[in-house]
RNA sequence: UGCAGUGUAGCCUAACGGCAAGGCACUCGGCUCAUAACCGAGAAGAUGCGGGUGCAACUCCCGCCACUGCAACCA
């Protein structure tokens, strides 16, 4: 079995915030980490989504070209899933060329099985910015309820459902500009309702989807699907290989779910023996994993499989599609757009990567939206990761390296206690290993909890600072017990923090072998014998105080 | 308006139709190795509202209320 996970790809139009990473990056990131520590072969893959109307506005407001635009922007964003510890084995883009070549080859494909169709539709050209506008890009005065601002798809005070020629006084959202005029322009259309019984046939195979995945891919098949337009009237996309549409890009929501593939085949080309198309054509033995937030979800349960079932091809389909709810902040989304809530550069300034990475998943949004606030990220990063696991390593190695030097001591054996310490280690091993197994994060990081806390009720009951005046042997037994227990924490904890368990690889000097091996092999807490040499690393993590939180509520808002 | 999801204590979360559980916060005690941390004990406190089915309902059904999202040219 080999391991092939993608997460949602990131727009380009700016730096990500707390509620993208959450949804599906940093989960797959954890899933893939996982099971290369249990040595799968795994394959994670990610790219840049590039194309669309927001990103041509976002590179007009920056005065920039828009490939210019978009470098910039994939270099920042890739700097920043890079500090963050994505562990992608290729993050790509969907401007690069091999996603331009596959996203003509599944049109052409489509088209001669007969799932594309050529209509004629009217559109608002907007003269002075030079543009056709998508609906959302008109404002003008809703004629149900009077409202000024309403948008050309609908208005957010009546909420009623708008085309854009009902709105009065239209205007370019964009420009300001009232220069508007209809023009009819030719588009292609991919007949999603003649694959409808193919893709629910597929949905209601995956039986062991979450449940959340399965009712909104239902949703869209229960309500019919409709021919979906799949070209705009752009000049930043894939052009479109057909006579009569030279000026004319595909849909940034028919390439982008391509880009998958066509970033493992930029993976692939980019060094000589990585066999890519092994990976996606024909490919049982790969387990295929989508993460992604819950707005994805149709474009992955619906639009993608049908691009797949309609070019007759043997692409691999996903097996599994972990769908995230939304992480709110203080009762509201998340928005790039509107620049509300924290962002991933902020993120950094504020705390290191790793406490964003335990935080975010022990509150994933895994059954339900759940919210970030302040408080509740100041909690587990004080209370789980500075004083259960943090603490616990600053105890026994400061106190071993003061009493008996750098090195794990010698004397005496294992006795009943360890052996039932022992046992509950490989009983949480398990289970954690189970739920990491099964994409429960929240659950997985409450077991990690359950581990760090085994390691400071034994270390309290055994007392190796009384021991040590009383009965040396003993309190060796115990101190070499807890520095294995230490190794354990930094490998059970990697796919999690995957820096801090840098820091106590070092802090151990393990071996590159030792590194390497699986939580269930780490579990053993007697490899680290006597005389193997320790540092005393700096606290693995810093808490935050009232004070501080105080000053993030007033400069983010939150209340 | 339609569709989907959600609603459990001060807060966050859990519970195949079978004694509503855990964490945080709170109180008391222990320890003194450690980042005012750690360990133990304790108290209080919850299934949005109204019906229905069942021996038994947080769970299934109907209605209502509230919040969120989507409603196909934003992604």
């Amino acid at each position: 079995m080999r391991y092939l996970i993608t997460s949602a790809l990131p727009y380009i139009n700016g730096i990500k915030h707390l509620g993208n990473l959450v949804g599906s990056m940093l989960p797959a990131d954890v899933y893939a980490r996982f099971l290369r520590q249990e040595r799968e072969e795994v394959l994670y893959i990610c790219a840049t989504d590039e194309h669309g109307t927001p990103a041509e506005i976002a590179a007009l407001e920056e005065g920039l070209d828009v490939a210019e635009f978009c470098q910039r922007q994939y270099e920042r964003q890739a700097d920043i899933y890079q500090q963050f510890g994505l562990s992608f084995d290729h993050f790509g883009r969907t401007s690069a060329p091999e996603n331009h070549e596959l996203t003509q080859h599944f049109f052409q494909q489509l088209e001669a099985n007969g799932f594309i169709q050529e209509r004629d539709i009217s559109q608002i050209y907007s003269l002075d910015d030079q543009r056709f506008l998508p609906d959302r890009y008109i404002t003008g005065t809703c004629p149900h309820c009077g409202y000024e601002k309403a948008r050309g798809d609908q208005c957010e005070n009546c909420t009623k459902v708008l085309s854009p020629t009902d709105l009065l006084n239209p205007r370019s959202t964009i420009s300001g500009s009232t220069n508007l005029e209809v023009r009819t322009s030719k588009h292609i259309y991919l007949l999603l309702d003649k694959l409808s019984d193919e893709i629910r046939q597929w949905v209601e195979a995956q039986t062991h989807w979450p449940q959340l995945t399965q009712s909104i891919a239902m949703k869209w098949l229960n309500e019919g699907l409709q021919s979906r337009g799949i070209s705009r009237d752009l000049s930043w996309g894939v052009p479109i290989p057909k006579e009569g549409f030279e000026n004319k890009v595909f849909y940034v929501w028919f390439d982008a779910p391509i880009g998958y593939i066509a970033a493992t085949k930029a993976w692939g080309e980019a060094e000589p023996g990585r066999d890519w198309e092994s990976w996606w054509k024909n490919a049982e033995e790969v387990r295929y994993t989508q993460f992604m937030a819950k707005d994805n979800l149709p474009f992955h349960t619906i639009m993608w499989p049908a691009t797949i079932l309609g070019s007759r091809e043997p692409w691999k389909m996903a097996d599994y599609i972990k769908g995230f709810n939304w992480l709110n902040y203080y009762g509201g989304k998340f928005s790039t757009s509107s620049k509300r809530g924290v962002f991933l550069d902020q993120a950094l300034d504020i705390a290191p990567a790793d406490c964003w990475r335990y935080v975010l998943m022990a509150n994933a949004p895994e059954s339900s939206d759940s919210a970030f606030t302040w408080e509740q990220f100041q909690k587990p990063v004080n209370k789980e990761l500075a004083d259960n696991l943090g603490n616990f390593i600053n105890r026994i190695l400061k106190f071993t390296a003061s009493r008996l030097g750098n090195t794990l001591p010698e004397g005496g054996t294992p006795g009943d206690l360890e052996a039932e310490l022992q046992t509950t280690c490989d009983q949480l091993v398990k289970k954690l290993r189970d739920h990491l197994h099964k994409m429960e994060f929240r659950r997985a990081t409450e077991t990690l909890n359950a581990l760090w806390t085994a390691g400071n009720q034994y270390i309290d009951v055994r007392a190796p600072w009384a021991l040590f005046k009383t009965d040396k042997d003993e309190a060796a037994v115990v101190i070499r017990t807890c520095i294995n227990l230490i190794r354990l924490y930094a490998i059970a904890s990697a796919p999690f923090i995957p820096h801090a368990a840098e820091t106590l690889y070092d802090a151990l000097k393990l071996t590159d072998e030792e590194r390497h091996h699986t939580m269930t092999e780490a579990a053993n807490l007697t490899i680290l014998a006597a005389g193997r040499p320790f540092e005393v690393p700096a606290p693995l993590f810093q808490k935050l105080d009232d004070d501080r939180l105080a000053e993030l509520m007033a400069q983010f808002g939150g209340e």
